[in-house]
DNA sequence: ACATATAAAGATATGTTGTAACATCTCGCC
DNA sequence: GGCGAGATGTTACAACATATCTTTATATGT
């Protein structure tokens, strides 16, 4: 069994488990960016998908399903790219903090990492200062990654 | 003299120190962005051009005139949620640091700030841990603003 | 003042991204 | 089997963005 496979394993359960259906379609988009190994916009994973199952997936259709895999938090949008990646943790079992995504401009590869609590905490203070309050702290930021910065160099 | 014609002035000082034109229509944009107080798709900017001056705006020179205001740093382009708003130091003289936006995801008002360089350096020490690279430290952050923090309450 | 080079703006077309609205299908359940 | 809810298909269009070519304005040298 394949890392794709035994992830989307994992998703089935996860949905199964509050009753929510992870379709035929649905798995197709999930394991097309599963895949994929990086963030696609939404008209790239139409094409991936295409190119997997031989059928034309619709626009909306896409873009339904995407809403349904951000709500079961097995996909992330990342406005500040307009793509979408999927979740690193589906295959863990216990729960996560909030995730920060570093997403390189180069290639769209995606890294979800943890900040420490005390640098969110400092973020959080500095916005509340300001008279804002911060309503997530998925923050998004831009970066090139590994492979990118040595050939770059 | 009001305050959008006094931000005006100093950004045609600004232009001009360096051979720049801030032409009628890109004084047009940038005052409408300027009087809205708050961060504006490029197609609200159209309305807003509009209704200001009469004539209709087309959108190839709403894009293009964002684009110098960009490259002249008295507009920003907030990614996150596809809007562009002036720049909150047009009239300081001093450099400033690269700054931070607080974004109100409800009404779209828009904070600059800057960020301790302490928790700026945490973050890309995070990030770099995680092998990646900032490429710039201009983050972008949902968040609810002080009025909407209140109405929401 | 004029010619001319350059930058800006206009005009048109088209590409890309995202959604509304309604029809049809699928599947669990009675 | 038939019913109902949820999922998907279809069509049309709205919203966002850019390519390309033409025309207009501006600055500069002679």
């Amino acid at each position: 069994m394949n890392h794709v496979d035994r992830v989307i394993g994992h998703a089935e359960q996860h949905c199964k488990a509050h009753g929510a259906r992870l379709t035929v379609k649905r798995k197709q988009v999930l394991a097309g960016l599963i895949q994929s190994k990086k963030a696609l916009s939404a008209y790239e994973l139409i094409d991936v998908c295409k190119q997997q199952s031989g059928e034309s997936m619709p626009a909306m259709s896409v873009y339904r399903i995407l809403e349904f895999l951000e709500d079961e938090h097995l996909v992330h949008k990342l406005s500040l790219v307009n793509k979408y990646v999927a979740c690193s943790h589906i295959s863990c079992s216990h729960a996560h903090a909030v995730p920060q995504f570093l997403i390189c401009k180069r290639c769209s590869k995606v890294k979800e990492i943890d900040i420490k609590p005390v640098t969110i905490n400092e973020l959080r203070a500095s916005v509340n200062e300001a008279g804002f309050e911060l309503i997530n702290t998925q923050l998004e930021m831009n970066c090139l990654c590994e492979g990118c910065i040595s050939q770059a160099a």
